[in-house]
DNA sequence: TTTTAGCACTTTTTGTTGACAAGTGCCAAT
DNA sequence: ATTGGCACTTGTCAACAAAAAGTGCTAAAA
């Protein structure tokens, strides 16, 4: 469809333009290539034509259009070896042993962020994948205490309950009850097992069953499970068209504070690196978002890096990659 | 010191700025005091003489000062009853008996947040006052298991651990032997207690002690215990000092992205209300901190709303009180 | 002694104008 | 198919003028 100059010019134009956001002439471009200004005009206007740069005003340079990145992304990004100072630094934290996993994914999506400026965010796995393992108490004092949830994949919840009247060996037996008979269940569908399995048998073992199956039955139904994690909100503002652009900044910004960033891009279930430009994603028009999925031991989350669409797509994707390599072995 | 005339125009001014930041012209006040603006500017001028009031330029109205605020809030400002509204949205989350003491406190505070159009921030309380309840371990697989970590104030951590060829039953014994020996225990002083006192007995009971008691160290040495909550970030771009200065919003985000938020004002210990404006915060020089603590069963915490000097100072100072009030009880 | 009217002065804001730079589109020539 | 040339458009910047808002100060009035 391109002719080879057409798509020469048109990474040049958007690599120029994510270095650095002013819109590219002809002038510059001939230089490089060799050949008249006269002659890129002439493929700049197709390549416009095409839908895959625009114009800020009639007689503006160029720049590159939602499609042109997505054709940029699809067709001409050459993803090179990583940076050798960005592989640096990030090997550094996969070479702490001390942290957990769940700490090293974290601070490496942090290292990420401060490197490029842009933001990351890590999420938890989907709570309908996570079984309950086991439930324990802990007394407090009196009339508090709290109970602790663990799923098979090593999700932990918590919640405080107060109870009146209700003698520790009767929240032990109740305990007990709820391990042997509802362990394994997913934990979206331990509300309703409680209610229909555990709810008419809990009478005959126990005195305030009322009371206590209504305490167990809200610490259940309030497992939200989903962790979300955003570093680097801040960055946004390093980016020059949002810095310039309060009104943007506000958008991204009030989106970042929803935990509705969850359904993300859900839909697709991809397991490779995928590349969401403007309107593709459910953020905001104004990012891009890189984001993968990760599978650890049977613990699987996402993380996704969020940044202005003029992004360095091919780094982002580099060190993605070399994550989601580090991580899942 | 201030003549009566000279407090009430303080007043006005404040409170009319407060409302819309523009600069406040003596016109303005000589006709709601119903003397001549030329009084007005005599009054003014004391007032700017005391360093209550700042000019922005030579020839512009006046606008309060950080000691204005100061004194506003010291003598002036007149807590009347709260706003019917504000009760009111306020009141609907007190009265949702469902909710975990916990989350009434943030979900609260995150109604304060839209109300108002500030930041709001919750402070777990600080770790060295944390005392060891007992730790409990779930084994996840083979070789993985959760250890999880109960304060005496009811604050639960957790971490994964990975052991190799160390039997449950090995663990187990370890469990016990922390729970026996050093319950009761500051958390912050867990790390050494565990190397002087658990350490040397280990060897006898558990077979892999190296191995077990470096886990368990990993796991004190990282709890950091102080639960940071901060609710409505992008609220401060709604602000107009903010939104037309991208360089303080970048300060006051990143300020706010790092947990050494903590020490806010930890060095006054105030269980009421306190104000800190500008310089008198930790947080950063252009905004307002309105703080307070809250105890119940014990636990403590710190509940704060951040916004900019020109904050509604009795609006806010109202909710907190209101909130605590109602937690405490 | 306190208040006020009046006026000169300062600064910000807004709009206009003109010159200049950057870049385009298109046509005719190569 | 490529190029040189040229007319045209738009944004940016500085200079300037006029208007708006508000002050400080002085001298008179209360």
């Amino acid at each position: 469809m391109l002719t080879d100059r057409q798509n020469k010019i048109l990474k040049l134009i958007i690599e120029r333009y994510i270095k650095d956001p002013i819109p590219v002439g002809s002038k510059v471009i001939s230089k490089i290539l060799n050949c008249s200004s006269a002659t890129v005009r002439n493929d700049m206007g197709e390549l416009e034509h095409q839908g895959l740069l625009e114009k800020t005003h009639t007689s503006s340079g160029r720049i590159p259009s939602e499609e042109g990145y997505r054709y940029y992304v699809d067709n001409l990004m050459e993803l090179k070896k990583m940076n050798a100072e960005d592989m640096l630094k990030l090997q550094i934290v996969f070479r702490n042993q001390q942290l957990a996993i769940s700490d090293v994914i974290t601070k490496s999506l942090q290292v990420i962020s401060d490197m490029t400026n842009y933001t990351a965010v890590v999420l938890g796995g989907a709570s309908h994948e996570n079984l309950l393992k086991q439930i324990e108490v802990v007394p407090i004092d009196d009339v508090s205490m709290i109970v602790i949830i663990v799923t098979d994949k090593g999700h932990v919840e918590h919640k405080n309950i107060h109870l009146e009247d209700v003698s520790m060996e009767e929240v032990k037996k109740t305990v007990n009850l709820i391990n042997n008979l509802i362990s394994g269940t997913p934990i979206d569908e331990v509300s309703r097992k409680l209610e229909f399995e555990v709810k008419p048998i809990i009478g005959n073992y126990v005195k305030q069953h009322e009371q206590l199956y209504n305490a167990f039955y809200h610490v259940f139904s309030d497992f939200t499970n989903q962790e979300v994690n955003v570093m680097g909100r801040s960055k946004m503002l390093e980016q020059p068209e949002f810095s310039s652009n309060i009104d943007r900044v506000k958008n991204v910004f009030s989106k970042l504070e929803d935990p509705e960033l969850l359904q993300n891009i859900t839909e697709d279930d991809e397991n490779n690196i995928k590349v969401y430009i403007g309107k593709e994603n459910n953020i905001d028009r104004d990012v891009t978002v890189i984001q993968t999925k990760y599978k650890k031991d049977g613990e699987e989350g996402t993380i996704a890096v969020i940044g202005p669409k003029r992004m360095e797509y091919d780094r982002v994707v580099n060190m993605l990659e070399f994550i989601k390599e580090n991580i899942e072995r």
